[in-house]
RNA sequence: GCGAGAGUGGCGGAAUUGGUAGACGCGCUAGAUUUAGGAUCUAGUAUCUUCACCGAUGUGGGGGUUCGAGUCCCCCCUCUCGUACCA
């Protein structure tokens, strides 16, 4: 067997590696340890798309190279297996999740083997598996001894197509995401999680991770922490007072009005006889307006006036109280003072109901906008005119203080955690209710099992699918004997991915989700890889749960994942479009501004560049040219599998590092995998090579001097390229030693070991192939990373571009010893005839030498 | 609107500290080999001018700093992602 056969070998391999259990990792104190993790997938029903590959391909290559480097690596893969696809399609078809699951696992492991990653298969985890769900159930017991988890009736999203209620993210744009189905708000029992207690926490422990900025951001902004105060406004002919939250307490004086959510609980009762009807029918209509409609109506300030006034502190003065829509129940206190003079939203209330406006920041004289939110000195309020905003908010603040009205108060954006569904596919809550209170289950009788049923969907009334397992429902106290019942809603899918990270370390532990010698040594995570989509709600939830289990003394860190790296979606190939409307082909740029337009697939071949546009050729007609996320409707998805099978495993991973910036974006391109494919091909032939032949071309001969150049410049290049994660460079440096291998005459086997070994990372099944073949009979996954040698770089002479006013007009040829040597390199660079004619008539008023790198002679006319 | 990131050949991209812009790969052109195709090998391939050399231009646009700018500073444009009245 002479040609690369790619399918044959990687097999070979890939049982190999399984059967021996090469990459299983033993707790090896006495080496330095390397945590690296995937973003565990949800395994459905389609299998694997291109992007899974790429994030796991980047962290095996880490993963075998700090193997070779001496480390002792954790690379785990489990499974977030928890759903609501596999529950549909249970509701649909009566099959079991579990038997979906089950399925798509297997699916799932096998193709990730396809793919000859190093996992440790011995550590898998699964979500659903209930001697892991009883941890997830252990750490819920841990949150709700510490008050964090309670019950509490929310308004939710009820989406009644999909029986279920949805938490604010699985929400967009008022549908489902899945399914797009239509949401309304319903009040509900609810379980809920105290993540806000933890706001400040997870706001600080950011600044010493070494995550994307863009990551951190993000999860600030989530978080949206702002500080300012609280002001009581009493109300008149009441005796109760409101209380606004106001980032701006030194606008005070020009609060003219006040503002309630409609959901405020003050608003029934200081609503005035002649206003009621009004008050009681926009209460009523914006508690049935979906978050949808509420942001569609919303570009028009709407709201009523109660019949109530409040007293403005600041200056005793009574301002009229409204209730609008534009106050959110949730945040803050869900009240404000208005002030349309320094806030956008106020003034075009205040405009479009016509209340006053007062002005308490003096704007530039060429203002011309509205509210003025910008720093200028106070005005029109009293004792803070002509102090500036900080200023003015520090001593307005003492004053309310002072008076007992009000005081600086710290607000976050963050809202506790929605942590039930009504779903059966999920872990059961360890939670009994006896006598209508909630109870844990002790934890001895962990884990809490999901019963098996017979049909998946809720009851007609929103009832969870469990309440339908009566004899499971109803239980009995096991302290106190009495009648109880179990809690029917399960846990969000978020649950299981928490903690997930902490299992691997030690899988089999039964005394607690994770052994605490091992966790020591094991944690944390050193690199974690994973899409960008989960940069706000998995990462700041597994964060959160960390923290509390640091307070339970559980692990050892503060902190679970210290690097974070997303990598980029891949999109499909590239496609040129034109557009037709009635039959007639049009320009890209006015079918923009069209409807109706039909869209037009164009071959590559029909196309040509026109300045900045695309047209189609021998025209004047733009076309559309761009690459479009894989979608089943755009039919644009490439499946794994079939790469695999045309050019193995290999290429595709070699391809997926080769296509650009692991965290960039980035087209798909068959023709690019079989650049890669070639390349591979390459290097079999160096080998073994042509296919007529079939001697191996490894010589004992000793290498030469150009030879260790060219190989030493590969795996330097190539470490450092791993290290830093630039996979693509690297890949290229590997391309260069082959070009230039391929020019020998054989190759020193003192130069093909190493280079098998720095190529093995990337393309692991050819790579241990060769190996094999040139006379090894033990796998090259622990095999030390070969060092490069700085001697080896040197090179006899080097290349001195000459400059005359920044522009290169001659090359040098230097030999190695002079490259320092400015009077010589500017000496050399004289004497060049071309270069004296370009200094002839100039006088040389600088002479610019940079040590091996360039001259500049900068002239001028004499 | 706001926040973050990005604009380099026909395409994906490279240039790590300011020092020869376009590495490597795709595509394309020509040639070798082959009955032919494929595969492989060799040479070429930013643009304009030119038979060619030479030369000029060139990293979204405009300005600036510098002997020298893809890289640093200011202004503007476009695209991608995130976000949505957060007081």
């Amino acid at each position: 067997m002479s040609t690369y056969e790619p399918l044959a070998i990687e097999k070979k391999w890939q049982t190999y590696w399984l059967e021996k259990k090469t990459f299983k990792t033993e707790t090896d104190k006495e080496k330095p340890k390397y945590y690296i993790l995937d973003m565990f997938p949800y395994p459905s029903g389609s299998g694997l798309h291109v992007g899974h590959p790429e994030g796991y391909t980047a962290t095996d290559i880490l993963a075998r190279y700090k193997r070779m480097k001496g480390f002792n690596v954790l690379h785990p893969i489990g499974w977030d297996a928890f759903g609501l696809p596999a529950e549909q399609y249970a509701v649909k078809t009566g099959t079991h999740p579990r038997e979906t699951t089950e399925n798509n696992i297997k699916r799932f492991r096998e193709q990730l083997q396809m793919l000859g990653f190093s996992y440790d298969w011995d550590r898998e985890v699964n979500t659903t598996d209930p001697d892991y769900y009883k941890w997830t159930q252990w750490i819920f017991l841990k949150l709700f001894e510490k008050g964090l988890a309670y019950e509490d009736e929310a308004p939710v999203n009820w989406c009644p197509e999909l029986g279920t209620v949805l938490a604010n993210e699985e929400v967009i744009d008022g549908k489902s995401e899945v399914g797009g189905y239509p949401v309304i708000r319903k009040p509900m029992r609810q379980w809920m999680l105290k993540i806000t207690e933890y706001a400040e926490e997870l706001l600080e422990g950011l600044d010493d991770l070494e995550w994307p900025e863009s990551t951190k951001e993000m999860q600030r902004n989530w978080i949206g922490k702002s500080i300012g105060a609280e002001i009581d406004f009493q109300i008149k002919d009441y005796d109760e007072k409101i209380r606004v939250f106001t980032t701006r307490p030194d606008t005070i004086f020009g609060a003219t009005y006040m503002v309630l959510a409609p959901e405020h609980h003050l608003v029934k009762e200081i609503t005035s006889k002649d206003y009621k009807d009004k008050v009681e029918e926009y209460i009523k209509e914006a508690g049935l307006k979906s978050d949808l409609e509420r942001q569609e109506l919303s570009k028009e300030k709407s709201g009523v006036f109660t019949g109530a006034y409040a007293i403005n502190p600041a200056n005793g003065k009574e301002i009229p109280i409204w209730i609008a829509d534009y106050v959110l129940a949730h945040y803050g206190t869900g009240a404000i003072m208005a002030v349309p003079g320094q806030d956008e939203r106020d003034w075009e209330f205040a405009e479009a109901f016509d209340l006053p406006i007062i002005r308490t920041v003096q704007p530039p004289d060429d203002f011309e906008g509205k509210a003025y939110i910008e720093d200028g000195p106070a005005i029109n309020s009293d004792f803070l005119n002509g102090l500036h905003i900080p200023e003015a908010k520090n001593k307005i603040t003492e004053w309310l203080e002072e008076n007992g009205v009000g005081k600086k108060s710290v607000n976050y954006k963050l809202r506790d955690w929605l942590f039930s569904r009504q779903r059966y596919w999920g872990e059961p809550f360890p939670i009994i209710h006896v006598d209508g209170k909630p109870k844990a289950v002790p934890e001895e009788e962990l884990p809490v099992t999901l019963p098996d049923v017979d049909r998946f969907q809720p009851t007609k009334t929103g009832e969870p699918p469990l309440a339908n397992a009566t004899d499971w429902v109803e239980t009995t106290d096991p302290e106190t004997g009495k009648k109880a019942l179990r809690e029917t809603n399960t846990m969000p899918q978020w649950a299981g991915s928490c903690w997930y990270y902490l299992r691997y370390i030690s899988p089999e532990f039964d005394g607690g989700p994770v052994d605490p010698e091992e966790e020591k040594y094991w944690m944390p995570v050193d690199l974690y890889v994973g899409g960008s989509e989960h940069s706000v709600l998995h990462l700041l939830y597994a964060r959160f749960w960390h923290k509390v289990l640091y307070d339970c003394g559980i692990v050892s860190t503060k902190e679970p994942f210290q690097k974070l790296v997303h990598q980029g979606m891949i999109l499909g190939e590239m496609e040129y479009t034109a557009f037709r409307k009635n039959g007639k082909v049009i320009s890209a740029e006015k079918a923009s501004e069209l409807e109706e337009v039909e869209r037009v697939r164009v071959d590559e071949s029909e196309v040509e560049k026109k300045g900045e546009r695309f047209v189609l050729k021998g025209t004047e007609t733009t076309i559309e040219a761009r690459a479009h996320k894989m979608s089943k409707s755009r039919g644009n998805v490439v499946n794994p599998d079939d790469v695999v099978k045309q050019y193995g495993a290999d290429s595709l991973r070699l391809y997926e590092m080769f296509m650009g910036p692991l965290e960039q974006v980035k087209p798909w391109s068959t023709k690019g995998v079989e650049g890669v494919n070639r390349f591979l091909n390459r290097v079999w032939r160096l080998f073994t090579g042509n296919e007529y032949e079939d001697t191996l071309l490894i010589t004992e001969a000793e290498p030469t001097r150009d030879q260790l150049k060219v190989l030493h410049e590969a795996i330097k290049k190539v470490t450092e390229d791993i290290e830093a994660m630039r996979f693509n460079t690297g890949i290229s440096a590997l391309m260069i030693f082959s070009n230039e291998a391929n020019q020998w005459d054989g190759v020193p086997r003192a130069i093909a070991e190493p280079f098998l070994k720095i190529l093995s990372p990337y393309a692991p099944h050819i790579a241990e192939e060769l190996w094999n073949r040139i006379g090894h009979t033990k796998s090259l996954a622990y095999e030390p990373w070969p060092a490069y040698d700085e001697e080896y770089l040197k090179s006899d002479s080097v290349i001195f571009p000459v400059q005359i006013n920044g522009k290169v007009r001659e090359q040098l040829n230097v030999p190695a010893n002079k490259a320092s040597d400015k009077d010589f390199v500017i000496g050399l660079a004289k004497q060049q005839a071309k270069v004296q004619k370009y200094l002839e008539g100039t006088t040389t008023i600088k002479e610019i030498f940079v040590p091996g790198k360039i001259v500049n002679l900068v002239v001028k006319p004499s």
